[in-house]
DNA sequence: GCCGTTTTCGGCCCGACTGTTTTCAGTCG
């Protein structure tokens, strides 16, 4: 059983315990071990095994029982009766908007509905509307609500929330009518994936916000509008919310609303022990407001240094700015030179010059080329002849272009054996190889683990290119052990790759704070196909902050000399 | 279900909006 799916179980169980009308906080404890034990990089097997899962705060006797008998017999029995109690199609109508556990167990216990197709046929025939507190109107919505759901259930890569957010927030400013004016949530925390888009105001005229905001074109629909918070459907199915407070009471808002949910728990958590209460209009010592001017004061009021946004996911951010312990995490301007580029040698868009001069405006002083290899047809993978080719080509742009340095590189296939793409003499030329895996995903955990292990310990081997090739709302990453392959990339010195493409992002930032204290190098990478996807590097830095890291764990913020040297 | 430097019981973060009802429950973030 993988950390994974434990987690999965500990949600659902808190989902099933909302449906029965179980105390909110039991739920509660499930969803928060759920995320404690995400945030633990510590194998889930060998906590339990050593009996140190208990000692962790937020399990207690009752968790630590079931997640032990969960890990070591593959079930649970509590899990598998309370499932047993609830009709499985209860908890997926948890995600259509407007139903929560209440209705939805109203609806079953007085009608029998146990699905959405059934919801619906109900809601269709005027069935509900002799429950208590259901009308027309309730009825409409949850129509509404299903709709939605099969239409807009998904996720959206976070390009398309900053492009209409900043739409948004422009639109907004220009206005006049507000102070200031930011995109919050998890926008501003540089999400790989977005649900919806925050947007926080400050204004004295919140019913003239309210206005603008759901009049721009953008907006498809309105889902609801108040006095100081309205919510939108926008064109492409996507939710955006915003809020208006006054402008003194901006910062804490800010901070509220960039959250993360967890990370506002826990600080909330501690500011009541320091007796404190914080919410979005201030914080407050025996109800006298603590005056902020801005976010960076409120963290100094519990003696902690300024977190930045991307880091407020609660995986130990509070506990590292109270010892000032915190990254200083690495930045778009310390990148001095990018790897993992295509070019028209094989599925890119550019020639090599073109690259080149690109890379030069941007103020790069090094670019490596790793067009694919032959096995990858498909993409048109280099032969041996079209590698002797490139060099020559790459040695005559070295000399024309002689304050810059362009890396012969190759995208090596790793082979479904584990092996690269070329015999040990091709793999000589080149100045450094990337490996990544590009067919045979279906393998089963433990050989597609060893096969990329293999792989990994071939000398020639410097970056393994995107660790798990996921792609973001639309594939799974292959099955591996993923601290594994950290642990194998520490020992071979083999650099991690941050694959900067927005649909990839991958490594997951989630990994990447074990995997730098574990001592592992990273390397952020456009993997691009024409000049236009260099502008992907700042997608790779957002979700290099998320997972902590800093100037000294990236290995192109080295300067011509360093990298040259770095891959000698 | 978890937790405790006032606590082993009684809390557990907090507020806006909607809809239904006329004072509040449910949902959401």
């Amino acid at each position: 059983m993988t950390k994974s799916e434990i987690i999965k179980i500990l949600n659902e169980i808190g989902l099933l315990l909302e449906l029965k009308g179980e105390n909110f906080f039991k739920s509660r404890a499930y969803y928060d071990a759920a995320n404690k034990l995400e945030v633990i990089q510590e194998d889930i097997q060998t906590l339990v095994s050593e009996n140190r899962l208990g000692s962790i705060k937020g399990f207690g006797k009752a968790l630590t029982s079931k997640i032990t008998e969960l890990v070591t017999t593959g079930e649970m029995e509590y899990y598998t009766k309370l499932k047993e109690t609830v009709p499985k199609g209860l908890v997926s109508m948890l995600r259509i908007s407007g139903l929560g556990p209440k209705k939805i167990m109203t609806i079953y216990k007085s009608l029998g509905v146990s699905t959405i197709e059934g919801l619906k046929e109900a809601c269709e025939n005027n069935r509900l509307l002799d429950l208590p507190r259901f009308s027309k109107k309730t009825k409409d919505k949850i129509l509404e609500g299903i709709k939605n759901y099969n239409e807009y259930s998904e996720k959206f890569h976070y390009p398309i929330g900053e492009v209409l957010g900043s739409e948004l927030l422009k639109y907004i400013k220009a206005s006049g009518i507000v102070q200031r004016c930011e995109a919050a949530g998890s926008l501003r925390r540089k999400k790989e994936v977005l649900k919806d888009i925050d947007i926080l105001v400050s204004s004295d005229e919140p019913d003239k916000v309210m206005d603008l905001f759901t009049s721009h074109y953008y907006v498809k629909e309105i889902t609801g509008k108040g006095e100081t918070k309205s919510s939108v459907v926008l064109q492409n199915g996507m939710n955006a919310d915003i809020r208006v407070v006054s402008d003194s009471q901006y910062p804490y808002a800010l901070h509220h609303f960039t959250g993360s949910k967890e990370h506002n728990t826990a600080l909330r958590h501690l500011a009541k022990k320091q007796g404190i209460k914080m919410n979005e209009y201030g914080l407050f010592k025996d109800d006298e407001l603590i005056i902020c001017h801005n976010e960076e004061d409120i963290f100094h009021v519990f003696s902690m240094d300024y977190i930045p946004p991307e880091l407020r996911e609660n995986y130990g951010e509070i506990e590292a700015a109270e010892n000032n312990e915190l990254p200083v995490l690495v930045t778009n301007e310390d990148i001095k030179g990018v790897f993992h580029t295509h070019t028209n040698y094989s599925d890119g868009n550019a020639t090599i010059e073109q690259l080149i001069i690109d890379c030069i405006n941007r103020g790069y002083s090094y670019l490596g080329i790793t067009d694919h290899s032959k096995t990858a047809i498909y993409a048109g993978g280099l032969t041996e002849e079209d590698i002797k080719r490139q060099h020559e080509e790459i040695d005559l742009l070295n000399e024309k272009y002689h304050d810059f340095k362009i890396l012969k590189g190759i995208e090596s296939d790793i082979l479904p054996d584990g092996s690269l793409d070329y015999n040990e003499r091709v793999l000589q030329s080149f100045d450094f190889i990337i490996g990544s895996v590009h067919s045979a995903f279906k393998m089963e955990q433990n050989k597609m683990t060893n096969r990329i292990i293999k792989a990994i310990s071939n000398p020639y081997m410097n970056i393994l290119g995107h660790p798990t090739g996921r792609l973001l709302l639309s594939r799974e990453g292959y099955k591996i052990d993923v601290e594994q392959i950290i642990e194998a990339c520490n020992e071979n010195s083999v650099v991690l790759e941050i694959n900067a493409n927005p649909y990839r992002l991958d490594l997951d930032w989630r990994h990447m704070k074990n995997a730098k204290e574990k001592g592992c190098k990273f390397v952020i990478s456009p993997d691009a196909h024409s000049i236009k996807e260099f502008d992907y590097m700042r997608y790779g830095i957002n979700v290099a902050r998320k997972g902590w890291l800093e100037k000294s764990d990236v290995i192109n913020v080295l300067n011509k000399d360093e990298i040259v040297r770095y891959f000698m």
